[in-house]
RNA sequence: GGGAGCUUAGCUCAGUUGGUUCAGAGCAUCGCCCUUACAAGGCGGGGGCCGUUGGUUCGAGUCCAACAGUUCCCACCA
């Protein structure tokens, strides 16, 4: 429908429609709510036409942001609105101060959950992947990828984000994978990847190892069991123990112990039983043997340190495969280890019993089988945390198995740095503790994971045993012929490990990916973008995430990979709870956006969302947003109706109001500044908000009104609208779509003047005389409303005011202003005759003439008021006769106080002058 | 178990190195207005022992300590 600029074939540009629109405007009654249904599609297209995302090199400072990629078959929820919208402003305000603004886009290939949807696809048509293989299986996955993927990307458009779409990547395509595998080579080579043997986190469901990160602990209500252990070829004459100890027997006289335990499916892998040597209770279990309950094992008790003698009984099951502590008991003590379970956490063929029962299922039945043998104690209630996998929400099972790993010691050191002198500064600071914390604690990464959906790790086995790794089966084979001497391999003799990287040891690479810094670290992009400067992201993958992309900054460029880091809050409802599927508490954006327009939308988001907090997203954010539309839409309407009297001469009113909103203007851009600078952007939105609604609505354009029936005076017409422009250009960034649709109704544009590319207004000077006449206005006026509501006195009906004259031209510019606003009549004289009771405007005293008061009333009041101001007076004294406070303070704070007296003195005086009039 | 943060109006939050008439903002609420840009609006108003208790100081919402409540992170006690 819109027209393409690359199509020689012209329909209406849209200059020309802006020139309609403003002929529009001005000939005919337009609607008084903005529909940003009519005006943000257009707009997108038309910054997508002119290319205005795009970004190559050129003479201008860079400030480049790269997207953290969302899952690519995802779909936008509300922590993409907010976490996309915040990168938008930071990008559409360093493109409005003539930088070189990038903005990375690109999706992520999230190894574990695409795989995981994959397999269920094909679970549905009863296919699963062992069957059909790698290759096949990874054809439906690509499938899968193309038909789901991307939508995401297009739900952003919606929201307005201004990314460089032609940058568009991802973690799987070509530049980024070559990347993947040559840095892990690399790293193999500089030998901090190693593979071994080591107790990981074993997911049952998604069948992988897991790096600890992906291991969420849950408190759980569980049971602790007391089982009987007993002593291994007793006599059954039992036995009576030195001081302290405890010695169960049963009915027939036989020694047992009794073993406290949460997981008592796990007795089928047993082969200890440990106690504190020092243990008084268990001193006769030294050097004895006992038997594993049901499963009538024979095993040793073994003594270690490491066993809490308060804990339980102080005896404990040692079960080396299938406890992160009893593996390295076993290991300390040299015990077998027997492995019960299946990968998929059924009971295995080595249990012996219960075999092919789920987990869940055997401690059940064990618990029902050990009640009826009698080796059942006790069971108490207990609770515990127990981990869980964090994509697919199963119990963790601790799994020895060979896995490969990247060291963390030198990698650590490098990234603890950069954060700790500042190169990398995060918002909020507090982040920098948990930052180190994590550093100095840190322990291996576990990058393997048994998924076909990923990278392919780069390492080949040999016929003979042993591997190589190397970029390229070709480059192995050489490698392998190499270390192996023979001649004769060939590429089929090399078999390539089956497993993937995890995920995140592609993300980690994604700000030096993405201009393909890995692969050629002298491209002349690649040198101009990098480092970046923003990074925004969730800190609940600071360690996933933004701690290993500083290390692998480090480590291939020596140079951080952005320069802050904006962490935003999570975005809960209104009661505070976290969004999910389940509570059906997540509204979805596009909706949203179909209901208050994009510019709405990000308005909510952004109106109560401080770095670091938390936001409790309320649709009536939205609403407020949809408003702020409406009311800036509104002053359009009304500028947009003004005739221009070309023969009129500004009226001192104007005059005042355009110096006063000039200088008011001056000081919140500043302000503004200030606050983005900080990283503080919803009290910069927040600032902008008000100087729109009410310094420029409220105030000024209810000054600089023509008389009905009249037309605006030239100079006063073209200050309005270069303020209404400027106010445009710093909200922007903020509402993007409303900003540009305003920017081309309020003057005639020429091709290429869209403000998504002018410059934010430069800070000039403050008037800061001219702000303290208009403060003095306000409250003038404020007063005088406040006055009127008290007497009740209709809109149409004058106030009438007495003031002492002594600075009478002074006074005619705030009377000729304030006229406009409050409808006044104002009698000058030397001393104040008609009015009976009075208002003060800070230090003056005006006088109402307007009498039909409540004389009484007013008298209380002034009584309360003058009490108020003499205890006030009082606690300055106070101060200023304190010689500790006049020495001790700064001279700037004693003059204040001084200030304070004086004004107080002057109120009383004439709150007392007023009581005696009344009172008369 | 260890660590960090938070507690200010009905709600969400500001409050910068202790010193403005310091107790604030937005929203919500209440009253009056369909005043010719805007009722998704205008004008005006009410509302808070700044979690509690001590301490430092001439002076504390701001600094210190303890306590209470709350949130988050880390940790191998079965």
């Amino acid at each position: 429908m819109f027209c393409n600029s690359k199509n020689g074939e012209k329909s209406p540009s849209i200059a020309e429609k802006s020139l309609l629109l403003r002929f529009i405007f001005t000939t005919m009654e337009i609607s008084s709510k903005y529909s940003p249904q009519e005006v943000e599609g257009k707009w997108y297209e038309h910054w997508m036409d002119k290319n205005y995302f795009h970004s190559t090199p050129d003479e201008r400072e860079p400030y480049t942001i790269v997207i953290p990629p969302p899952n690519v078959t995802g779909v936008l929820h509300m922590g993409h609105m907010m976490n996309n919208t915040i990168q938008d402003i930071l990008i559409r305000r360093a493109r409005m101060q003539g930088k070189n603004a990038c903005w990375v886009p690109g999706t992520d290939h999230a190894s574990i959950a695409t795989e995981a949807k994959v397999v269920n696809k094909l679970a549905q048509q009863g296919i699963k992947k062992t069957d059909i293989g790698r290759e096949e299986f990874l054809k439906h996955a690509w499938d899968w990828t193309h038909e789901h993927g991307g939508i995401i990307l297009k739900q952003l458009r919606r929201l307005g984000c201004s990314c460089d779409w032609e940058r568009t990547s991802f973690t799987m395509d070509d530049i980024r994978s070559k990347s993947v595998i040559r840095a892990f080579v690399d790293l193999y080579n500089k030998g901090l990847i190693y593979r071994g043997v080591r107790m990981v986190n074993w997911d049952p469901k998604a069948l992988t190892a897991l790096s600890d990160e992906e291991v969420i602990f849950k408190d759980e209500h569980s049971k602790l069991f007391y089982l009987r252990y007993y002593l291994h070829e007793d006599d059954g004459t039992g036995a009576t123990g030195a001081e302290g100890e405890i010695i169960h027997t049963d009915e027939k006289g036989r020694r047992y112990a009794v073993v406290a335990t949460t997981r008592p499916e796990t007795i089928m892998g047993d082969t200890a039983m440990c106690i504190n040597p020092a243990d008084p209770k268990n001193q006769w279990l030294r050097g004895k043997k006992v038997v594993v309950p049901l499963v009538n094992r024979v095993i040793p008790v073994i003594e270690d340190d490491y066993v809490d003698i308060e804990f339980g009984t102080g005896c404990l099951k040692v079960t080396p495969a299938h406890d992160v502590n009893d593996y390295m008991l076993g290991e300390k003590h040299n015990l077998q280890s027997i492995n019960i379970f299946n990968d998929d956490a059924t009971l295995s063929e080595a249990a012996g019993m219960y075999i092919g029962m789920s987990r869940e299922d055997c401690r059940k039945q064990i618990i029902i089988d050990m009640k009826e043998a009698g080796l059942l104690e006790k069971i108490e209630d207990y609770n515990n945390k127990v981990g869980y996998s964090e994509r697919t929400n199963v119990p963790i099972e601790p799994k020895l198995s060979m896995q490969w790993f990247l060291k963390m010691e030198h990698l650590a050191d490098i990234a603890l740095k950069p954060v700790l002198n500042g190169d990398i500064k995060f918002y909020p600071a507090k982040y920098v503790n948990l930052y180190r914390h994590w550093l100095e604690n840190i322990k291996d990464w576990c990058i393997s994971r048994q998924l076909w959906w990923g990278h392919q790790i780069p390492a080949y086995y040999l016929p003979e045993g042993g591997f190589v790794v190397a970029e390229t089966p070709e480059e192995a084979l050489k490698l392998a012929i190499e270390k192996t001497g023979n001649k004769n391999l060939t590429l089929k003799d090399l078999r390539q490990d089956d497993d993937a990287l995890d995920t995140w040891f592609s993300s980690w690479l994604w700000p030096l990916s993405l201009f393909n810094g890995i692969l050629d670290p002298d491209n002349a992009e690649f040198k101009y973008y990098y480092p970046t400067n923003d990074l925004i992201t969730a800190p609940d993958i600071i360690f996933f995430w933004v701690a290993r992309m500083i290390m692998a900054g480090e480590e291939y460029q020596n140079e951080v990979p952005f320069k802050n880091v904006y962490f935003t809050g999570i975005v809960r409802d209104k009661l505070g709870r976290k969004m999910s599927k389940s509570l059906g508490n997540s509204p979805d954006p596009i909706e949203l956006i179909d209901k208050f327009g994009a510019d709405g939308v990000r308005m909510g988001m952004m109106l109560s969302a401080p770095a670091g907090n938390d936001i409790l997203f309320d649709e009536a954010l939205c609403e407020q947003g949809r408003n702020f539309c409406n009311k800036i839409w509104n002053a359009l309407r009304l500028v947009k109706g003004w005739n221009v009297d070309e023969n009129a001469v500004q009226p001192e009113a104007a005059k005042m109001a355009v110096k006063w909103f000039e200088a008011r203007f001056n000081q919140v851009l500043a302000e503004t500044n200030d606050n983005i600078d900080k990283y503080r952007l919803s009290d910069a939105l927040m600032g902008i908000y008000k100087l729109t609604w009410d310094d420029f609505c409220s105030w000024y354009l209810e000054m600089v009104k023509a008389p009905q029936g009249q037309g605006v005076d030239p100079a006063t017409y073209a200050a309005t609208i270069q303020f209404f422009e400027h106010l445009m250009l710093m909200l922007h960034p903020f509402m993007p779509f409303i900003t540009e649709e305003i920017w081309h109704a309020i003057a005639e544009r020429k091709d290429g003047d869209d403000i998504i590319v002018a410059q934010q207004p430069k800070i000039q000077a403050v008037d800061k005389e001219a702000l303290e006449q208009y403060a003095f206005l306000q409250e003038f006026v404020n007063n005088t409303r406040g006055q009127r509501s008290k007497l009740n006195l209709p809109n149409n009906e004058s106030i009438e005011l007495e003031i002492e004259d002594t600075e009478s031209s002074w006074w005619e510019k705030i009377i000729c202003v304030a006229n406009k606003l409050c409808n006044i009549k104002v009698n000058f004289a030397k001393k104040r005759e008609k009015s009976s009771i009075c208002f003060m405007v800070v230090t003056k005293t005006i006088g109402i003439v307007n009498n039909h008061i409540d004389i009484e009333a007013e008298i209380k009041k002034l009584e309360e008021d003058l009490k108020y101001q003499q205890g006030f007076l009082k606690s300055v004294e106070g101060k200023l006769s304190n010689e500790k406070f006049v020495n001790g303070a700064p001279a700037a704070v004693v003059e204040k106080e001084r200030k304070k007296k004086a004004d107080a003195e002057e109120r009383i005086a004439s709150i007392m002058q007023q009581l005696n009039e009344l009172k008369k």
